[in-house]
RNA sequence: CGAGGUGUAGCGCAGUUUGGUAGCGCGUUUGGUUCGGGACCAAAAGGUCGCAGGUUCAAAUCCUGUCACCUCGACCA
């Protein structure tokens, strides 16, 4: 009745089928993850999405450790004569470099980048640090921001600055650096799928499509509900190409002059992004409870009634003290309705309701945000239960991205299969190894050689689209 | 950067064709009644119409430029 009237005027999400880029934008601003701000392609995280972001370095961060890397910190300034060092990396990052050329009123007599990646300061630091094998490895990582002067930008998949990690490590000998990109990449899917639970192809980057100035591009790949690909991580295998013409060299144990192995490896706020393209659906946010800045909300039903704020409190309280990240909304000014939707829009994993019919019981109304289960829970074993079911949510995302990703990928062996199933998908094809036959798929369908698997037993002989002898198997997707 | 679209109160919009000094709903504030899926009544506050020029007695409205956002391409994480 009056209610219908009302949902009329109450912000809405454009249907994710309808349009999914306007849906994306819209649950981006509805959840207040971000604001746009007067700078040209330049976003504010607020302190929602900044805590997605906080848990998301928190995690990573610790993996990072585990594998015995250490933190620096790196100028954000880069002076021109160290980005031209290396002929292809200058190359691939002059078009969106951002400048300084003045200093206070006085114009520099050497302009200086803002870091577009650190590659080069970093090198030219390590060719101070390194003299002799026992310095070796140095296994640095820093958190950052770093800027490209993009030209079209979205929140947290495009944007001209944006907040990342950006590991650069050095190494005696070329296979110490492969095993550190590999065993990288692995922390990357591993975080990507048990804590984003954000299923990912992992695999190694075509020619045409690795990091310019690297010898070797790994990546992982998610899938977005509409079928694209997105880009969530990248771990480099530089060889010497940076060191030897920023002379990282050491004196190795044979007593000869050497140039140490590089690499480099990173991931960004996009990942937020990626959370919100693989779980969300028409009412929002669905965020995994691990990187859930709010994993429960306890809502009070008749919070004015007797008992009924403070029983909702005593079970905050307690999944508090469990460990658990757990918000009470007692706002007196806003229905338990609305507050069921604004939460189920931020995307919180969990939702207790505890009125007095439940206090009565002592229960409380479990809601999972995943599937709308709704189930009392006896208050005696709040705990142990929200506990559980958080990690049953956290699997059931993974299952249900990892469900849809697979049911999108398919073999395909000509260019029209190719065609249709770039169109909302993975298209796994054999191909000939050749950039002619990349630039052609590009060019007729909008797609891009995604990664080439490490499993690599052959699907076909022949090349999806030269129909010359194959010789790699790899992805193939419309990309963001 | 190429093609198209949109900028009017915190949000969503009307008004622009045919210039006449800005309106609706939600939200906000205050008081009261409510409270198990986006409550109701009453009163109030809130806008240099994206920005900069120009035309005009008069510009949200007409002209020029510019900026931002959205969509589709090209490019990148």
């Amino acid at each position: 009745m009056a209610k219908k009237s009302q949902q009329e005027f109450v912000q809405h999400i454009t249907p994710r089928d309808e349009d999914f880029s306007q849906w994306y934008t819209d649950v981006v601003r509805l959840a207040d993850l971000m604001d746009y701000t007067p700078v040209r392609g330049c976003m504010a995280i607020k302190p929602y999405g900044y805590g997605i972001w906080e848990l998301i370095q928190k995690e990573m961060d610790a993996a990072f450790k585990r594998t015995g890397h250490q933190n620096v910190s790196m100028p954000m300034l880069i002076p021109e004569s160290l980005l031209l060092k290396e002929a292809d990396h200058v190359e691939g990052f002059a078009p969106e470099v951002a400048w300084v050329t003045q200093g206070g009123t006085e114009p520099l007599t050497e302009r200086l980048a803002i870091r577009p990646t650190s590659e080069t300061i970093f090198c030219t630091m390590y060719a101070k640090w390194v003299q002799s094998w026992r310095d070796l490895p140095l296994l640095y990582n820093q958190w950052c921001s770093v800027m490209r002067w993009e030209k079209t930008t979205r929140p947290f998949l495009r944007t001209s600055e944006f907040l990342w990690q950006e590991g650069h490590t050095v190494h005696a000998t070329a296979e110490e650096a492969q095993e550190e990109t590999m065993r990288m990449l692995e922390v990357y899917r591993d975080f990507c799928e048990n804590v984003l639970a954000v299923p990912v192809y992992c695999g190694q980057k075509s020619e045409k499509e690795k990091f310019a100035g690297a010898q070797a591009t790994y990546s992982v790949e998610a899938m977005m509900q509409d079928g694209k690909a997105l880009q969530s991580g990248t771990s480099h295998n530089f060889g010497t190409n940076f060191t030897e013409p920023f002379e990282v060299k050491f004196l190795d144990k044979d007593g000869a002059q050497k140039y140490a192995y590089e690499t480099s490896w990173g991931t960004s706020t996009r990942f937020i992004g990626a959370l919100i393209m693989t779980h969300g659906d028409e009412r929002g946010l669905k965020l995994p409870p691990k990187v859930a800045p709010v994993q429960v909300v306890v809502v009070p039903v008749a919070a004015h009634k007797e008992g009924v704020l403070e029983g909702a409190k005593a079970v905050a309280d307690r999944l508090t003290e469990a460990g658990l990240r757990v918000k009470l909304d007692d706002r007196d000014n806003v229905t338990p309705g609305w507050k069921f939707n604004e939460w189920e829009l931020k995307g919180v994993p969990l939702r207790l309701e505890i009125g007095p019919r439940d206090l009565e019981n002592r229960q409380a109304m479990c809601v999972r945000r995943d599937t709308f289960e709704k189930t009392p829970v006896p208050l005696d074993e709040i705990v142990e239960s929200v506990k559980a079911t958080l990690c049953a949510i956290q699997k059931n995302l993974y299952e249900i991205a990892r469900a849809f990703r697979d049911a999108r990928t398919k073999d395909v062996f000509t260019m029209e299969e190719l065609e249709e199933q770039v169109n909302g998908g993975y298209a796994r094809a054999m191909w000939c190894g050749e950039r002619a036959c990349e630039d052609e798929i590009k060019e007729r369908f909008g797609a891009t050689s995604r990664n080439m698997p490490f499993d690599q037993t052959p699907i076909a002989e022949t090349c999806v689209c030269c129909s010359k002898p194959a010789k790699k198997l790899i992805y193939f997707a419309k990309a963001y």
